[in-house]
DNA sequence: CTCATAAATGCAAACGTTTGCATAGCCAGC
DNA sequence: GCTGGCTATGCAAACGTTTGCATTTATGAG
C-alpha cells in the first residue's frame, strides 16, 4: 500500500480521459476550463483520494507557499504571541508558516537563514537575536526580492520593512511614571546595546531624567541579556551598598520579577521603598502580588501588523523592488500596585 | 539582479566542464567521486553563491526534509516548551520544521492535517484537539508510512507511536496529596472526556477517593474546556450554596489561579479554608501568592522523547510498515502554598 | 452552409535535482 | 595483448506540476 496509493493528476487525467492540462487548470479553477469538466475532474480528484504534490508545484513555479518566521526563542510570552497571530493569518491565507528559532544565537540565525532560503520559502519575518549587528545574512532575500520583513527587534541602516513598538516612548513614559511617582534615583536594567530597541528605550530614559533634572548616572544603569540569573546578580551589586536606589525600570518583566523576588528577599517593600516597573506585560506580572506595572506593546498587534506586511509584499511583482514601509505599534503603560503608592488595590470585574 | 542569479548544479558543471551527475553527487560526498573533484565542485558552488534548492530535491526523493507539529497552541506553556525543544532537536538533524495551530478547532486540524500531507512532510508530530475523538484523517500518514507521534493529548484505540505523561498517577498523586492535607470534600475540574487525559486523570481522581473511603459525587466534577472563563463560572456555581468544598484539583493551572482569584475576591482563605493544586506546572504557577501547587510534567523531557522517536522511525525504512511504541514520561507533584498550611514559607536558594 | 470567432482542450517543455545504468580509462594478471 | 575488474564520470529518465502556444470544438452571424 505505498506508491501506488500516490495519485497525481496523470492518474486523474487518463481515468477521465482528459488530459493532464486541463485537469490541472480544472483544479486551478481557470477561466477556460467549462464548469461541467472542472466538477467531473474535482469529484474524480475526490474520488481518488488525490492530494497535490506541494512540493512538485512549488518547483515549477518557483515559490513554496510557506513563509519563514525566525524568532529569538517561541517559549517566551512575546514572540509567543506574535508567532500565533501570524501563524493564524496566514494560514488563512493558504500559507504554511515554519517557525525556527535562533535561541539568541548569531550562528543559528546565520544557517538558519541560508537553510530557509533553500527551501524556498516565499517571505521572511524575523526578530533578530540579540547581537546581531551584521544583517548581511539576509542579503539574499534581498537581492532575490523576496519579501522580508523584520519586527520587534529590528536592524538599523539596513533598508527592510519593519514593524515595532514605541521603545523610545516607552521608555520615557515609563521614567516619567517613576518620576511622577515620587523616584529621584533609578536604576534602569537594560538589554544590551547591540539590540537597537534597548537604545531606544535607555533614550527615553535619560531624556524623562533630563526633563526633570535629574542627574543621569552611569552606575545606575546595567546592559545585560535579561536573564533571571542576571537579575539576580544586578540585584547583588544594586543592593550591596546604600544608598538604595527607590526605582526600577526593568526592561522586561522577567528581569522586574526578579527583583521583587529579591526585594522579598531582603525586606525592602515595594512599592513603599521601592518602585518597580517591567517591561512587555507578561502574563505574570499580572498575577504576581504585588502586581508588577508594565508596558502592553500590544503582540497581536504586533502579528496582524507582520502578517500584513508579509501579504502586501507578496502582493507586489516580483521584479519589482520592494517599497519598503515601517509600521509602528503604540504602547500603553499598565499601572499595577508595584509602582504605585496608594494602591488601593483595585479590584476588577 | 533576479533570476539570473539564481545559480544551479548545471551552472557549476558548465563552469567546471563536468556533467551535472558528477556535480551532485559531489556535492552529496557519494563515495564514486575523487577526493579533488569533490573539492573543486565545492569551491566552485561557494564562489558562484549556490544554494541547492530543496523543492527539486524534494520533488525527486520524494521527501522534504521537513516535519510538522500540529499542536493546539503555541502561546500556552505546556505545547510551547515542547514545541521549542523537538524544533531545536529536529533543526540539529537538519529538519526544517512547520509548526501549525489547530486552536483547539477539529477543522482546521483536519484542514491542516491535509495541508502539511501535500507539503510532503517527512513525519508529523500531533497533540490533538480537545475534541478530536475521530483519527480517520491521520490515515493517509499510516497508510503512507510517514512516521507519525501523538504526545500530550493522544487517541486511545489507533494504533500509533504515542509520548505523554503518566496523567492516571498525576490524577492519583494530586488528589491523594489533597486528603493527605486533611480535605474531605474536593471539587475536580477537569477538561472534556473527548480528550483522554483527562479522563485518566479523573480515574486517577476517583481512586484516590476510593482508597481513603470517601464517596465519589458527581456533582464536584466539571468537565468543561479550562480557560479562565469557564473557570470563573464554574467557581460561582460552586460558592453559590454551602457547604464550599475543602479542596479543589484543577486539571490545569490557568484554572486553578483563576479559582485562586475568586478566593481572594470572595475571602475563602487559601490554603486554610481551600486547598488548590493545579497541573502542568507553568511558570505562574510558582509566581503567584500563595505558590500553586503544581504537577509537572517534564515538557523538555517530553520533547526530547518526541524528537527521538520521530527520528527513529524516519530512520526505518520506509516501505515496512512502522513498528510503533509508546513512551510515558514522569510525573512530579511540585508542592507549593496553595495546598500546604503550615506553609513555612521555603525560600530556595 | 460557410466562415470567423470564441471557448475548451491538448501538447510538450520546463522547473532543479537524483540515480540506475552505461561507459571510459586504467591497472594487474595471465 | 587480452581479459577482468576496478574507479571515476556521463547520459538520460524521472519526480508531479504549470503554462505558452497550438489545436480542436462549439457558437453564431451572414
Amino acid at each position: 500500500m505505498n506508491k501506488r496509493t500516490e495519485k497525481t493528476i496523470v492518474d486523474i487525467a487518463e481515468e477521465l480521459g482528459l488530459s493532464v492540462s486541463t485537469v490541472s487548470r480544472a483544479l486551478n479553477d481557470h477561466p477556460n476550463i467549462s464548469a461541467r469538466t472542472k466538477e467531473k475532474v474535482k469529484k474524480m480528484a475526490r474520488k481518488l483520494g488525490y492530494r497535490p504534490n506541494a512540493m512538485a508545484a512549488g518547483l515549477r513555479n518557483n515559490r513554496s507557499k510557506t513563509i519563514g518566521l525566525l524568532v529569538p526563542r517561541i517559549s517566551m510570552f512575546f514572540p509567543a504571541t506574535i508567532s500565533t497571530v501570524v501563524q493564524n493569518k496566514l494560514q488563512e491565507h493558504g500559507y504554511n508558516v515554519i517557525i525556527c528559532q535562533s535561541n539568541d544565537s548569531y550562528e543559528q540565525e546565520v544557517a538558519l537563514t541560508n537553510t530557509l532560503y533553500s527551501a524556498r520559502i516565499d517571505a521572511l519575518a524575523v526578530s533578530t537575536t540579540l547581537y546581531t549587528t551584521d544583517f548581511s545574512h539576509f542579503d539574499i532575500f534581498k537581492d532575490n526580492n523576496i519579501p522580508l520583513v523584520f519586527f520587534d527587534r529590528v536592524p538599523t541602516d539596513y533598508d527592510v520593512t519593519v514593524v515595532k513598538g514605541d521603545d523610545y516612548l516607552g521608555g520615557l513614559t515609563v521614567t516619567k511614571h517613576l518620576i511622577e511617582q515620587g523616584c529621584k534615583d533609578i536604576v534602569h536594567i537594560s538589554g544590551p546595546l547591540t539590540c537597537s530597541l534597548y537604545v531606544e528605550r535607555v533614550a527615553g530614559f535619560r531624556t524623562a531624567l533630563q526633563q526633570h533634572k535629574i542627574p543621569f548616572k552611569k552606575s545606575r544603569v546595567f546592559y545585560q541579556e535579561l536573564t533571571r540569573e542576571n537579575a539576580w546578580q544586578a540585584c547583588e551589586k544594586i543592593f550591596a551598598k546604600q544608598p538604595y536606589p527607590d526605582g526600577v525600570f526593568a526592561a522586561n518583566d522577567t528581569t522586574a520579577i526578579t527583583i521583587l523576588e529579591y526585594c522579598r528577599k531582603i525586606n525592602v517593600r515595594v512599592p513603599e521603598d521601592l518602585k518597580i516597573v517591567g517591561y512587555s506585560n507578561d502574563p505574570r506580572a499580572e498575577i504576581i502580588n504585588p502586581g508588577i506595572t508594565s508596558v502592553d506593546q500590544f503582540p497581536a498587534l504586533m502579528g496582524e501588523r507582520v502578517a500584513e506586511a508579509l501579504l502586501d509584499l507578496m502582493q507586489q511583482p516580483r521584479q519589482s523592488p520592494q517599497r519598503h514601509a515601517a509600521a509602528m505599534v503604540p504602547i500603553q503603560l499598565i499601572k499595577r500596585a508595584s509602582s504605585e503608592v496608594k494602591s488601593t488595590k483595585r479590584k476588577k470585574s
